[in-house]
DNA sequence: TACCACTACAACCAT
DNA sequence: TGTAGTGGTA
């Protein structure tokens, strides 16, 4: 990662050299640990919190409390559980323990609780109603599922958005609760309060199509440990240690997750190490609960506190505006970050500027003033609130022909090319995948438009099995037309015919024959559109990146699970990313730009949460701050451009909060007045409520809301069940419903007379239509 | 069925 | 300003 260097490679920090020397008394590994690290290893026993702030060596007492477990015969590596935030976190903490353990017999269970719920449902699939390769669905097929629903239960997908939907249910499983757990309240604030009836209907599709979402990967596991408390206490029995990062990012349902899996032993006895920050809790908008945090030795009775306060990170400086800033939020535990890297440093500088194009403009220039003086681009940099403000220092970059990179941005596997592809590849896999069929039923455009794919889904859903198989029914009757028909027909034996290929060739291969064969790399070379190199280049990547894969099914766990970018550029660039991305990296210099309010902190985040809004805000400040080592300037424009309109800022209130004596103020002469910040007569926010001020504002989300619920009255009851659930008919069997020379009716050819029945197909003399092959389930009884 | 023009709308983004 | 989604037309 750009500019990162983890404390072990920091000499202050104490040099580990990876070798593990045999029959001394203190092991290497513990050298050169302060002695609250030291004390956090060795702390094996018993339920540990350990607070630790930024820069203060975390993730290194995670590693080597690991390497202590197994080093002294505790556990086997496989008896460890390790749960981190990312899969990249996860991914490094194995990398360190490799380091620290040299004969490492196994390895812990490490990941993310996604992954490690993944895994353990896999396991167990048949007690939830799933089978071991159930597909992981990513947000975007939750849209396309719930936009499904909403069109079967006749709800107006513009009154009442897909999307709205997909949060709302997002929290509730954040929150651990199934659709019998959701409160009236919180059901009728969708769709006049079919929320909760819509839940359980997507929890039914997700099952019928073999599927879970990610809130299913924990929500379904806390399930099963209820409901099968034998299994759960196979997983007592396996996992003798458990360990914890970034517990103040954890929600409620990784919570009852995790109290599941600690249940083993009594609360005061459970080995269960968190390790967390309640000052970087910057995730509450994503269900992640403080409180977790907060009430852990409450949990956890006699559980053991310690603080690592020393920092290792920032000059003193920084470190005194990042206290001072976070100084002013009012629900934390209390910390001090010391600095123990022995250096004032230069101040924090704080900028003034005219409008955005000015601070990119400024921005660029002391990047190539300390370019200039061999400061490496990797070391730097630019950290914004919202992913908006990046286009200008892009644009700016540009110019100058500085190199930098963006993270974050549309993810590789977020590409349309690459979910093209992965469909094809889980339907393969997955033939009851629906989803992933109703993406490329038509990509490459093949001539099935939504007549045709409105006919397949009608004869699935009536036929009550997956799309795949109602496409393999249809071809055989006269329902489409000539055209289709054999387009489809086509499509499905292609599709055996790599389901065939999957069970021997390698990932990579099929892929590339799969692209080959269904004509997208031909539609792709066709298309003469700049984005279509790009893409061809993409798909590249993908066959390459797949090659590290034998399994189709390893591979399709790790696209849906793992989904960092890894940008390995090994360019010297500056790092552009938002403040969130940026949580457990560091750099030199830090460039925090859009300080005003209204941007950071961000308005919506006020309206949305109000004063616990704001604290959070509060915490992202701190978190940028302290991802500087040796540099942090701050900025705030007074005129911003926000979707194309031109408005005027007032500075930021977390301006005013940063200590007088660690700060320069400049200003490039183009601004009018200074803001006066640190106490002075115009300090405007510390003086009354710091918050009142502007939570008044209405932001344009409340608006949105009370307009949404005026136009919502009204409205009779709807028939969601009717639709969603299919009529389970009979069709393995040659009993039919009809009998020979019955009169029947046919939506599309009218009435006719059953000449014959073949197990599901009636062969049927239509007055009008003639003589025609259909579908049991697409005629009535006349 | 496919393409183009027009409109609406806009966080943080891991799993 | 930029993009994504919708509706009308060839």
């Amino acid at each position: 990662m750009p500019g990162e260097a983890h404390p072990l490679d920091r000499p202050t920090a104490g040099a580990i050299t990876g070798q593990f020397k045999r029959n001394t008394q203190a092991p290497d590994y513990l050298e050169g640990l302060n002695e609250e690290q030291r004390d956090a290893v060795l702390t094996i026993d018993g339920p540990l919190l350990v607070l630790a702030g930024a820069g203060t060596g975390k993730t290194r007492v995670l590693t080597t409390r690991i390497a202590h477990i197994i080093n002294t015969n505790r556990a086997w590596p496989s008896q460890i559980l390790s749960v981190t935030f990312t899969n990249k976190a996860a991914r490094e903490m194995k990398e360190r323990i490799e380091k620290l353990v040299p004969r490492l017999d196994g390895m812990p269970w490490m990941g993310t609780f996604h992954s490690i719920g993944a895994r353990i449902l896999r396991a167990n699939a048949g007690l939830v109603d799933l089978t071991s390769s159930f597909t992981i669905l990513d947000t975007d097929d939750q849209i396309r599922l719930i936009k499904q629903l909403l069109d079967a239960a006749d709800i107006d997908e513009k009154r009442w958005p897909a999307k709205l939907f997909a949060s709302m249910m997002d929290g509730w499983k954040n929150k651990g609760l199934l659709p019998k757990d959701v409160s009236p309240a919180d059901s009728g604030s969708y769709a006049n309060g079919h929320g909760s009836k819509l839940y359980a209907a997507y929890q039914a599709r997700l099952k019928a199509l073999n599927a879970a979402d990610f809130g299913d990967l924990l929500l379904e596991c806390i399930r099963l440990f209820k409901e099968h408390p034998d299994v759960l206490a196979e997983y007592h029995r396996k996992f003798k240690y458990m360990l914890v990062d970034e517990y103040q990012d954890s929600n409620v349902a990784q919570y009852l997750w995790l109290r599941l899996l600690a249940q083993g032993k009594p609360a005061s006895e459970a080995n269960i190490c968190v390790v967390g920050d309640d000052d970087q809790s910057i995730y509450g908008w994503r269900g992640a609960e403080v409180d977790n945090i907060l009430r852990f030795e409450k949990d956890f009775p006699g559980a053991k506190v310690i603080k690592l306060e020393r920092n290792y990170r920032s000059t003193s400086n920084i470190l005194k505006a990042a206290s001072n800033i976070i100084a002013f939020n009012e629900n934390r535990l209390g910390k001090t970050l010391q600095t123990d890297v022995g250096e004032t440093g230069e101040l924090v500088s704080v900028t003034q500027v005219w409008d955005s194009e000015e601070e990119a403009r400024t921005v660029g220039e002391q990047i190539e003033q300390y370019q200039r003086a061999g400061e490496p681009l990797n070391s730097i940099a630019i950290l914004v609130r919202a992913s908006f403000q990046m286009r200008e220092f892009e644009e700016r970059f540009i110019t100058l022909g500085l190199n930098y990179r963006v993270i974050g941005g549309p993810r590789f596997y977020e590409r349309k090319e690459i979910r093209d592809a992965i469909a094809y590849l889980r339907l393969v896999a997955q033939p009851a995948d629906d989803l992933a069929l109703d993406r490329i039923i038509n990509v490459p455009k093949r001539g099935i438009g939504d007549s045709t794919v409105q006919i397949l889904h009608s004869a699935a859903r009536a036929a009550n099995v997956p799309l795949l198989s109602a496409i393999r029914m249809l071809v055989e009757t006269e329902e489409l037309k000539p055209k289709q028909r054999s387009t489809l027909l086509n499509l499905v034996s292609q599709f055996d015919d790599w389901a065939f290929h999957a069970q021997t060739m390698k990932p990579f291969e099929l892929v590339e024959r799969i692209l080959e064969e269904s004509g997208y790399t031909d539609t792709l070379s066709a298309d003469k559109s700049v984005e279509s190199e790009g893409r061809k280049e993409n798909l590249k990547e993908l066959s390459r990146a797949m090659g590290d894969f034998d399994t189709l099914g390893g591979f399709l766990e790790h696209i849906s699970l793992v989904m960092d970018r890894d940008n390995t550029d090994a360019a010297d660039a500056v790092t552009i990313m938002t403040l969130h991305g940026s949580k457990g990296l560091e750099f030199n210099t830090v460039f925090l730009p859009g300080w005003e309010e209204g941007t950071f902190p961000s308005q919506r985040s006020m309206d949305e949460s109000g004063r616990a809004g704001l604290e959070e805000e509060r915490r992202l400040a701190y978190v940028g701050i302290t991802r500087g080592r040796k540099r942090v300037r701050i900025s705030a424009a007074q005129n911003r451009r926000i979707h194309g309109l031109w408005q005027s800022a007032m500075p930021s209130r977390f301006l005013d909060e940063l200590p007088a004596d660690a700060v320069e103020v400049t200003d490039t002469g183009s601004s009018y007045g200074g803001y006066g910040y640190g106490g002075g007569a115009s300090s405007r926010f510390n003086k009354a409520d710091p918050f009142e001020s502007v939570y008044e504002t209405p932001g344009w989300q409340r608006a949105r809301a009370q307009q949404a619920t005026r136009k919502s009255g009204g409205g009779g009851p709807m028939t969601i069940e009717g639709d969603l659930v299919a009529r389970s008919v009979d069709l393995g069997n040659d009993r039919s419903a009809f009998a020979s020379g019955e009169r029947v009716f046919h939506l599309k050819f009218g009435n006719g007379t059953v000449t014959n029945i073949e197990g599901n197909k009636l062969t049927i003399d239509f007055e009008k239509a003639g003589q025609k092959k259909v579908i049991e389930s697409f005629v009535k009884k006349a």
